[in-house]
RNA sequence: GGCGGUGUAGCCAAGUGGUAAGGCGACGGUCUGCAAAACCGUUAUACCCCGGUUCGAAUCCGGGCACCGCCUCCA
């Protein structure tokens, strides 16, 4: 069946047919968080739909090198420290790790490199050096900034006009540029800022520049797949391609890969409404296979809308197939299955249409415990792993001794016909957090659902 | 204002030329003393609106409308 992989370029706003550089080999740069607080559903979307890209090109073959960095020298981590006083590398380090246990409890496999600012400062002084000698860049004061009107294709990954963002009244004016839209590669560190030194003096990197360097770096100037939440568009990946590509002769990554955002309850997810879900409280509350199934159910493209309904949806969708998995018989296999979630997954990575797939082939009864080798294959890619068990094992913290005598008296009076009591034992049963289930010749309860 | 996206059933959501996947909910039935679960069945002549192309369009083209995002830090 191997069809040819199709993905959705943001670059050309087409989808294309994938070709890799190198045959055979995929090099990816997911851009990473900037650790100055805990991070939220927003990192963990985009982090699960590239870990299901990643996982799914390996499948199908490609050798896969996944770079995703840490953004730890930035103007918000040195305001949080200076507000908290603490050293700022105390704040980057703490959040750095704190989102590298928050990936892996989401299921997420570690990326293959996942390099911080810090360690890449003298490769950063370097670049900038060679834009400036390229004529890019000029330094004004101690910062450095990138001169845009240089770099003729500004605009091509956001499709703007530099005449039309100039005429945006929220850019601020800086003395120190020469054109408003000119953006810093390097900035002046104020006494009490850390800092490095530099050929401009003490200063550290602007946004923008560690990407160019890092990507290079591990997948060299010229790489496959460049990923990242859409709101990074512009500035932060206009501003990486005008970097990269004013040395690089015009080449940097060919394809540009997007996600949606989120929101919550219907409202953008942000801090000035105060909605944002932290993934570890997210955890708390919902076993990480089900915040997966919830993202995956959507195509990686479009925003996302998060509620509590909606995972409890997920819930209850995953409960029944579950249980349908697990008990249903040996039927004959059906082979159709790997080819048509595959096939979906190879047209820019529809994980909707995959999962829409499993659920029809699991409720029609035609994969189950038999196949259970495609199911397993099928649930690595989307690194769903133990969710067939989430269900199980709820019976702890619960008195069975109560449960029990609740249970004979009331067969008991079903057996003399009493209803009216065998009725009163059961919602005393509810009421105290379990459903009583008639078989045919015994009586099991479960937990109630919450 | 510029750019981009979205608009498919009560809700969520796939579907880019061949006659509407999947999930949740709802309804009817089987089963049950009653339930729960399970199973069976029903649930969009129809894809924001108006034109056009075509044998044929949710899908392509033109024109509207609505909502959202980005354009300042953001995944």
């Amino acid at each position: 069946m191997q069809k040819n992989l199709i993905l959705y370029n943001s670059l050309s706003n087409k989808k294309e047919e994938f070709k890799p550089i190198k045959d055979g080999k995929v090099g990816i740069y997911v851009c990473g968080p900037t650790v100055y607080s805990s991070s939220h559903m927003g990192h963990a979307r985009s982090a699960i739909v590239f870990d299901v890209i990643v996982r799914f090109l390996r499948i199908v073959g490609y050798e896969v090198t996944y770079v995703k960095n840490f953004t730890d020298i930035d103007d918000k981590i040195i305001n949080k420290a200076s507000e908290l006083g603490v050293d700022s590398k105390d704040i980057s380090e703490k959040f750095k790790q704190e989102y590298i246990e928050d990936m892996r409890n989401l299921g997420c496999i570690d990326p293959d490199f996942q390099p911080c600012v810090s360690d890449n400062i003298d490769g950063i002084i370097d670049l900038i050096s060679r834009i400036i000698s390229n004529g890019f860049a000029y330094e004004s004061n101690g910062d450095v900034y990138f001169q845009i009107d240089k770099f003729k294709d500004y605009g091509k990954l956001s499709n703007q006009s530099t005449d039309s963002m100039l005429t945006n009244h929220r850019i601020e004016f800086n003395p120190n540029k020469n054109n408003d839209l000119d953006f810093a590669l390097w900035k002046k560190a104020k006494d009490d800022e850390p800092g490095w030194e530099s050929p401009w003096g003490k200063g550290r990197p602007g946004w923008h520049i560690e990407c160019s360097v890092m990507s290079c770096n591990h997948l060299g100037k010229n790489f496959d797949i460049h990923g990242g939440g859409r709101d990074l568009i512009f500035p932060h990946h206009e501003n990486e391609i005008a970097q990269s590509e004013s040395i690089n002769d015009g080449c940097f990554a060919n394809y540009w890969l997007h996600n949606g955002l989120i929101n919550i309850n219907q409202e953008k997810m942000s801090k000035s409404i105060g909605n944002i879900i932290n993934i570890r409280d997210a955890l708390d509350k919902w076993n990480f296979n089900l915040i997966r199934i919830f993202f995956l159910s959507h195509h990686y493209r479009t925003p996302v809308d998060l509620s509590e309904e909606k995972l409890l949806e997920v819930e209850k969708s995953v409960r029944k197939i579950v249980k349908k998995i697990n008990t249903q018989g040996n039927n004959s296999g059906d082979k159709g299955f790997r080819d048509l979630w595959k096939e979906a997954m190879l047209d820019d990575f529809n994980t909707a249409k995959a999962f829409g797939i499993f659920f029809k082939y699991i409720n029609e009864g035609l994969i189950n415990q038999s196949n259970i080798k495609e199911i397993e294959e099928f649930e690595f890619v989307m690194g769903i792993k133990g969710w067939r068990e989430i269900f199980i094992n709820q019976k702890e913290n619960i008195n069975e001794e109560m449960i029990s005598e609740i249970v004979i008296k009331r067969n008991n009076a079903r057996k003399d016909k009493n209803w009216k009591l065998a009725d009163e034992l059961r919602s005393q049963a509810e009421s105290l957090g379990f459903i009583l289930i008639d078989n045919k010749d015994s009586t099991t309860w479960e937990p109630i659902d919450q």
